[in-house]
DNA sequence: CTGAAAGCGCTTACAG
DNA sequence: CTGAAAGCGCTTACAG
């Protein structure tokens, strides 16, 4: 009993009538789920391009039961998350899905209501939560409900369905590059962890020195609220600090950015990196091997999580508690020596602007 | 006259049975759209909490008529179009909309069409797409069917619902900028324009030295399959072209990447930059105020057409043909002065690696 | 404020 | 190979 509405697209009904076929004949040249002889074949597709007419991609994951969508819930889009989110949409793709990827600030409570709104109101497969232990996560599973979830950080919670990038590991890994330089200990620059927690990142760094019997440097912390572009000027603030320590060799920066900045105001400063202070960040962004000096650094595998993620997620239940973690090796470049002998040299500003 | 199915997650059906409600009713407090009786209101809360009920995307947005998916399509995710999807996202997320990144490569056709196809079975309301004419214009729009379309590219062709960023005149700026410090010309490096046409960029930087009535160099060609993060190995290797024309003071690089690129190679090589030759580039990216020296460069307004493009998708018919563009405005910084006096000094090499 | 009914656009058994 | 019918999960007039 509907009148023909103009307000709305064509449907298979107009194709159908149009091409003098019956409805599931045009289903059918749609999925390919069953063979339809050449002739009708031809009518439907002439018909459908006639009036325009293209599927309800809503009425279709109805009537499959089949939500098309993948949510990806981030606090951020810098380096690390958007290759992770590349590798997601990749193989999210591969699997006939479409990914959506919603920036939640884990700091605006407010804000993370009305965005996991609009995203829990399409039809969503699941979720993957990047940097996932820098939320509230009893309020962000509450939040999720039922809906299927897989999650990436860089602790080790014993999570359902969770990829740890060894971000502990990696940090050792770098700290015990510079120890086995000659370095009597290492310096940190680092942000804070989830939820005033120690940062993985800085724990490995108290591994390594723990491990090597090294005094143990208290770390320059970089307020919480520091993030993303402005990382790099919290490593410029940082150095002030750093010079405090006249014993200063070497120092382990919380990722690239902060060492980048860090490594630029030593040389303002007149230092030399890497012979008077050997600098090392972590990620290995892509301007880390063109920076001068070549930075020194660790590259994780965002690729192989982000795609790891979304094959657990797909995986039907069975594989739950399942944990896996990956790292991708240390890159050496210019920015690491042997220590210098002796005390800080005089800080002359060369470069200073 | 359907069984109960277990392995499809509940409905309002089963909600209204468990809170001893008809199934409009429980329709009601999921919309919001008609009071609903405290009490009732509170059996519906507590018997969704209680079977772990969610709604169903697809047949909601089914019975609203509404595609709640906006698809953008994208050659790449550099700095530039990074910044539109954050826009993208951000202004559709306040419509309602859900957006879905589709990276497409131009030059892989096969591969645009298995993209397009995931993409465009999902409900989508509309697509952004980025870049737009380095596409097949005929091929993609006749694959996008009718799907409403609003399109973002540096050209101004006369598109419907078309944004442009304003490449050419930014072009334009940069490069007067440089004559204006007395330079008497203008390298350029360029990358290919869509389809094998001269790329925006370069006619800009060709219309400041025609009205300057200054000799115009033979731009330094970068190769078309050259893309993304390995645009800074072609500005390195396009030194050695640059180097050709002993009278280069002064280098336009198509992007920030390959202006990287280009003065790193030259600082290695033994020529100081700005006071050898001045470089600069286009796009500021986060990195260009921070490089050694401080790049001059361009920055567009990508944040206004990423946003724009969503509005004008959005609005009704009728603001159709409708074309706007949009810049931002010159950074000027340490890697620009005023020109040497004589020849090109000797080439050695002092920071070579 | 509440319920019975129709319908959104499509696909999938079910019978030919 | 083809058509008539039922149903996916939800919302929206329509009557109370």
């Amino acid at each position: 009993m509907r009148a023909h509405r103009d307000d709305r697209p064509p449907t298979i009904h107009d194709v159908a009538r149009e091409a003098g076929v019956s409805l599931p004949t045009v289903s059918r040249v749609l999925t390919g789920s069953t063979p339809v002889s050449e002739k009708r074949r031809n009518q439907v597709l002439d018909a459908m391009k006639r009036i325009g007419y293209r599927p309800n991609g809503a009425a279709r994951a109805l009537v499959q039961g089949r939500q098309p969508i993948i949510g990806v819930v981030t606090p951020d889009v810098t380096y690390g998350s958007s290759e992770m989110i590349r590798a997601i949409e990749r193989e999210a793709r591969r699997a006939g899905y479409v990914v959506s990827v919603t920036v939640v600030d884990p700091y605006d409570l407010t804000r993370i209501d009305t965005s996991l709104d609009v995203l829990l109101a399409q039809p969503i497969a699941g979720v993957v939560v990047l940097d996932f232990d820098r939320y509230d996560l009893k309020e962000l599973t509450t939040k999720l409900g039922g809906v299927p979830l897989s999650t990436i950080s860089s602790t080790n919670d014993d999570e359902q369905r969770h990829i740890v990038v060894d971000d502990r590991l990696a940090a050792r890994t770098l700290t015990e590059h510079l120890l086995s330089l000659g370095h009597k200990t290492v310096h940190h620059v680092s942000f804070p962890g989830p939820h005033g927690r120690i940062h993985p990142r800085e724990l490995g760094w108290r591994d390594a020195l723990t491990a090597a019997n090294a005094p143990i440097p208290v770390p320059v912390q970089i307020a919480a609220a520091v993030e993303g572009e402005r990382l790099i000027d919290a490593g410029r603030s940082s150095v002030e600090d750093l010079l405090r320590d006249p014993s200063l060799t070497a120092v382990f920066c919380a990722n690239d950015q902060i060492a980048f900045g860090v490594s630029r105001t030593l040389a303002q400063r007149g230092f030399i990196v890497p012979d008077d202070v050997s600098v090392v960040g972590m990620d290995d962004e892509i301007i880390a091997e063109y920076w001068t000096p070549a930075l020194t650094t660790y590259r994780l595998d965002f690729d192989w999580a982000g795609a790891a993620a979304i094959r657990i997620l797909l995986q039907p239940a069975g594989v739950d508690g399942t944990t896996v973690s990956s790292t991708f090796g240390i890159k050496v470049r210019q920015s690491t020596t042997k220590p210098r002998q002796g005390p800080l040299p005089g800080r002359t500003p060369i470069g200073a602007h």
